[in-house]
DNA sequence: AGCACGCCGACT
DNA sequence: GTCGGCGTGCTC
């Protein structure tokens, strides 16, 4: 007789607890549904993961109630959510908090939701002719979703190789076969063109879930889903979690894309969520990019997934010619410091003065300042990391926010011993009111997260843009993302270094996809596009490949990087941050954990390689926030789940220290 | 996390 | 003597 459950609470604490089923209960208590029970002096809402016929401990109390008719949790997303908090360093609890619809978290059974399901008209579509590479994959996925095999796929195509249409008919297939489908998107491209062309191929089996969305709304998609109305979802991160009847396929778009890394607990991948939820489900998983992380190229060079390379645009179309201006040039011509080039003004001139359309990007400064010389270019690094050294403004020096090694600012360059050091990441919030002096009687419309808080504002500017009411539209990475404007014929790069310098070791990898994505909003017409790329570093390898378009050189140059370094993907990073009111607390306690680690970490037997690293501790890129100084420390290993275990157990010898919090991020980004 | 327990200094 | 500071430990 099953007399007792185990029960997990959303709270950042170890579990399960037992508690004992009163008699009246025994016929309703099922794993995965909700229950009420008395935590400590409060009621809590729990969950059922398991029911036993013993508790482990003495001096259980009764579950007070069972929230759930039907469990809303089955043994799939079970073993989802427990594989997450094992992996991630978060409760079980926790993971299933963040699976379920916010609805659910405290203990409700409905939410009075408007349903204006106002059957929207789409626009029928048809499946189109694939291309041969297209087809290949096709083949492969669909016959690998009839037999129930799991299988991940890596679909790496250029930017318009048509990876939309692989997905779409994938889907179909699934569909076909009974199976439902997950799509998940960047929360960013999650716009209503997106949208669009799923539900255009298939109409009423889609359901959305958007961040967006009223907690009602939500809930009402959510149910739609459970009940198997909806055989299809597109939804960034979360969607991961829809509760899908009969899995039989799951697109990640995009899948380099760092929103799919949550940023508070569990500090989940979507992408790592979604491999293991088809393994489990015995589905297929499909990882798309122009621009493959490198984690997941690696893994499918290793044959973990399956590659299949999409590696021409449909209709044959030319890929963007790509110009890199050396801004060490207009050094050298003497001209004073000036934020566009001749090359980029004249080009954005021409194209604004035939009619045409131009988009220029910013880079914005972020947080961290680096230094480097105007007249070679030379960028100050770390002597132990190579890492881009950040200038710290209160204590003038130069410091590496992996092993906290210091320096002063050179006065003269140490690689050409030219004289002006560039102070850089200042000034860039000057580029807008540059260009309304520069191009003074052009439409000139801004996008970036100041002009696009107001609902609506952000459908405005590029409705405008695609309208021809602009002609010149200036923005941050939110421009980059998946516009298809035909009259845009040149982009522009004011700096490429901005992104490249940021003091974190996949800026090469972010400088190629950014450059990359740039790449793929021009020429999507019959114009030929043209793309500007201003930099002092041209020979960097990440800006040499993107002008090129050459995914396979980039990879080979950054691997190589990498290798030396044991970074991802050759070891996997673990940050612990500590965070407290005194600075000197603070260090101290990081300082003493670090100490501990290493000693544990001295036991392990040599045979086991390769051997975590401890590196730090050393101060956040923002190295106070609101009032508390943070330090992290990071853990290189080649196995997450045997790492946790060991740093679970130090941190319990490490206990709480008053006043200091810790927060573990695996696989950070 | 969140909260009660307990052991120290400043007050009616 | 007791109010309250926050450091410690536990939650089935």
């Amino acid at each position: 007789m099953k007399n007792f459950v185990k029960v997990v609470i959303g709270l950042p604490i170890d579990g399960p607890f037992d508690y004992a089923v009163p008699e009246m209960l025994r016929s309703q208590v099922a794993v995965g549904k909700r229950v009420w029970v008395p935590f400590r002096y409060k009621d809590m809402v729990g969950y059922i993961v398991a029911l036993s016929e013993a508790a482990d401990v003495e001096n259980v109390k009764p579950l007070r109630s069972i929230i759930d008719k039907e469990p809303v949790l089955d043994s799939e997303m079970l073993e989802l959510t427990k594989w997450m908090s094992e992996y991630y360093f978060s409760s079980w609890g926790e993971a299933i908090e963040a699976a379920i619809p916010g609805g659910l978290k405290r203990g409700r059974t409905e939410i009075s939701a408007r349903v204006d399901d106002g059957d929207e008209e789409f626009e029928r579509s048809q499946n189109l002719k694939p291309t041969p590479a297209q087809k290949n994959a096709l083949d492969d996925i669909c016959k690998d979703i009839h037999t129930n095999s799991y299988h991940t796929y890596l679909l790496h195509g250029v930017t318009g190789s048509g990876k939309t249409e692989v997905y779409l008919q994938a889907i179909g297939c699934a569909l076909e076969l009974g199976k439902s489908s997950i799509v998940l998107v960047p929360e960013i491209s999650l716009t209503p063109q997106t949208v669009e062309r799923f539900k255009s191929r298939f109409h009423t089996h889609v359901a959305v879930l958007h961040s967006h969305l009223t907690p009602g709304r939500r809930f009402e998609e959510w149910k739609k889903v459970k009940s198997g109305e909806a055989r299809i979802v597109v939804g960034a991160r979360s969607a991961i979690f829809a509760p899908v009847k009969d899995l039989g396929l799951v697109v990640v778009d995009e899948e380099h894309e760092n929103s799919y890394k949550q940023q508070d607990a569990p500090r989940y991948h979507a992408r790592e969520a979604a491999i293991k939820r088809a393994e489990i489900a015995g589905a297929v998983c499909v990882l798309g990019s122009a621009t493959p992380s490198l984690e997941s190229y690696y893994r499918a060079k290793q044959g973990g997934y399956k590659l299949k390379e999409l590696s021409e645009r449909i209709e044959k179309r030319p890929m963007p010619e790509v110009e890199i201006v050396d801004m060490r040039d207009e050094e050298r011509a003497g001209k004073k410091l000036r934020i566009f080039s001749n090359a980029l003004e004249k080009g954005i001139m021409k194209a604004l003065d035939s009619g045409l359309q131009a988009i220029l990007f910013l880079n914005r400064r972020g947080f961290s300042t680096f230094v480097n010389c105007r007249k070679c270019g030379h960028v100050v690094k770390c002597k132990h990391c190579d890492s881009t050294l950040t200038y710290h403004f209160q204590k003038k020096k130069l410091l590496c926010h992996w092993c906290n090694w210091q320096a002063d600012p050179p006065e003269i360059c140490p690689a050409c011993e030219g004289s002006y050091m560039n102070y850089f990441g200042l000034g860039t919030e000057k580029v807008e009111s540059e260009t309304h002096r520069i191009f003074l009687n052009k439409r000139i419309g801004r996008m970036d997260t100041d002009t696009t808080q107001k609902r609506g504002s952000h459908k405005r500017i590029l409705s405008d843009f695609k309208n021809r009411k602009l002609d010149l539209l200036v923005g941050t990475q939110m421009v980059a993302k998946g516009l298809d404007y035909p009259g845009v014929a040149l982009v522009g790069v004011v700096s490429a270094d901005t992104a490249l310098h940021v003091p974190d070791f996949r800026s090469g990898e972010r400088t190629f996809n950014l450059l990359t994505q740039v790449a793929g909003r021009a020429g999507r017409g019959d114009v030929k596009g043209k793309v500007v790329v201003q930099t002092y570093t041209p020979t960097h390898y990440a800006i040499a490949a993107a002008k090129k378009h050459d995914y396979a050189r980039f990879y080979r140059s950054e691997t190589q990087q990498r290798r030396q370094l044991k970074l991802p993907p050759f070891a996997h990073i673990i940050c612990i941050t500590l965070r407290g009111r005194s600075s000197e607390k603070t260090k101290q306690e990081a300082d003493k954990l670090s100490a501990l680690l290493r000693a544990r970490l001295k036991k392990i037997p040599p045979a086991y390689f390769p051997k975590p690293q401890v590196v730090g501790p050393a101060t956040a890129i923002i190295p106070r926030l609101r009032m508390h100084y943070r330090w992290n420390i990071f853990l290189k290993c080649a196995d997450v789940m045997w790492m946790n275990k060991i740093l679970k157990e130090v941190l319990t010898k490490f206990g709480k220290p008053s006043g200091i919090y810790t927060a573990v991020d695996v696989d950070p980004l």
